[in-house]
DNA sequence: TGACGCAACTTGTTCATACAAGTTCTCCGC
DNA sequence: GCGGAGAACTTGTATGAACAAGTTGCGTCA
């Protein structure tokens, strides 16, 4: 039972991937996309919006929308679990733990997880692969809360994310990413099969429930070749940013 | 002359920067908002769908709205322009034309920038850097219908951006991003002060003007000791997604 | 004391209306 | 044919109302 503004988003989202609209051309107005589903121009409203944060249509003032984009977007279930990601693609996902234990908690823990320091967390570090090939190297570290159920967790478990899920009903809600690029550790190219100083996409992150309650924070690191990340945006919704070093 | 849900959503943002509401309270609820600033509860719903899009609040059904970040992400005008973002940081941009000159459009190009092959397209190779060093280096393409107005500007202009602006009244409206790590190659490494092989982040773009046209595409690398990227994002909104390599 | 259920609260959805502000196209006059 | 004025169209902003759906906390009952 989705609300009807998602309903009509979900179609122009279609209409367009199946370039019904094309690249370039130009959105009925919202008049008439209102009468077209029987509902308010509130309601289209609401559906626009949608597919103009995420940057498939243009939208400005007095003109019909243009589509800007016709690939559309993964989800963000896509996007926080590696192994949800991998099906989108068509492409099995694998994993294995490394290595995992507790450590008390360091500043840099503490402040991102929102915990005292020297509490206790766990430490985990997995590979990932795609069809058999390694292209990431996972170092997560969970918050105390959720730190027993993930300690259950079978070494190889292919989606860590659903497990959570089925286990304890953890919903991954929001998060930040922080991307640069890094040179390959003599451990990073071991276990990802690669030279040493081969270039890296580095993506630290954080995540937190629909509470706002950090979960877990991780530092991914993907083989360039096989991965990369893309941004959206317009002038009213900038959720990419540039930042210097500290 | 703003409106006033952008006002409303400027106050709050300001207030979570100095911490009036903490990372993790909750934000008042819509109908105290609306009495408190003198308008409908529609209104204030603009404003915080601004703040929960940044991925500053979260919002769930029933439940108030938590503060999720304090720190503000950049506007788009920071992030489409490297002097303009140096500016708001309080340092310095420079920039200066390594080479420059007319080619004919690959097939790359063509698709692009939506132009026909073989279009003779501006290319311009551009060193960046703050207060002096060196950070990034740009290899871009202009469209033919904007290339006479690059060509006409001296090669160490600061802002690009800014005299496309003054000269012709250009606004870069939208942006696609393409995120991943490369090995600096010869010219990358002489050209940036670093060391062949060093890692460096790529963001491949797309510029678009507010009718959906394609004016440039760079590829644009980063010395990854002085640049990161970041983004926000949610479960309704996610401007990130990850790609493999085609 | 602990568990349950309900009431109060809060956000999500939708509608209808009105006006402001920007764009596009037509048509008229030169 | 060209340029400009203006009408028609289209999106942006704002209000007010009503109901749906989810959360939280209080209070009661066992």
């Amino acid at each position: 039972m989705t609300a009807r503004h998602e309903e009509i988003a979900d179609e122009l989202r279609r209409a367009i991937d199946r370039e019904e609209y094309t690249v370039g051309s130009r959105l009925p107005s919202e008049a008439e996309l209102a009468a077209h589903y029987g509902v308010s121009r509130g309601t289209v409203r609401q559906a626009v919006a949608a597919l103009t944060a995420e940057g498939l249509i243009g939208s400005r003032q007095g003109a019909r929308r243009v589509v800007l984009a016709s690939r559309r977007s993964q989800s963000f279930a896509e996007l926080r679990s590696f192994a949800q990601w991998a099906r989108a693609m068509g492409r099995e996902a694998t994993g294995s733990v490394v290595a995992q234990g507790y450590q008390p908690a360091r500043a840099e823990d503490a402040v991102r997880l929102h915990l005292p320091e020297g509490t206790p967390v766990l430490h985990v570090l997995r590979v990932r692969g795609l069809d058999g090939e390694p292209v990431l190297l996972e170092r997560t570290v969970y918050a105390d809360w959720i730190s027993p159920a993930v300690e259950a967790i079978e070494p190889d478990c292919a989606s860590v994310t659903q497990r959570l899920y089925d286990e304890t009903g953890l919903v991954f809600a929001y998060g930040e990413h922080v991307i640069d690029a890094v040179a390959a550790g003599a451990q990073d190219a071991e276990l990802l099969d690669i030279r040493r100083t081969s270039p890296l996409l580095r993506v630290r992150r954080v995540t937190t429930t629909r509470e706002g309650r950090p979960v877990e924070w991780s530092d991914d690191r993907y083989r360039s070749d096989a991965v990369s990340f893309s941004v959206h945006n317009s002038i009213d919704n900038n959720a990419l940013a540039r930042k210097t070093a500290e």
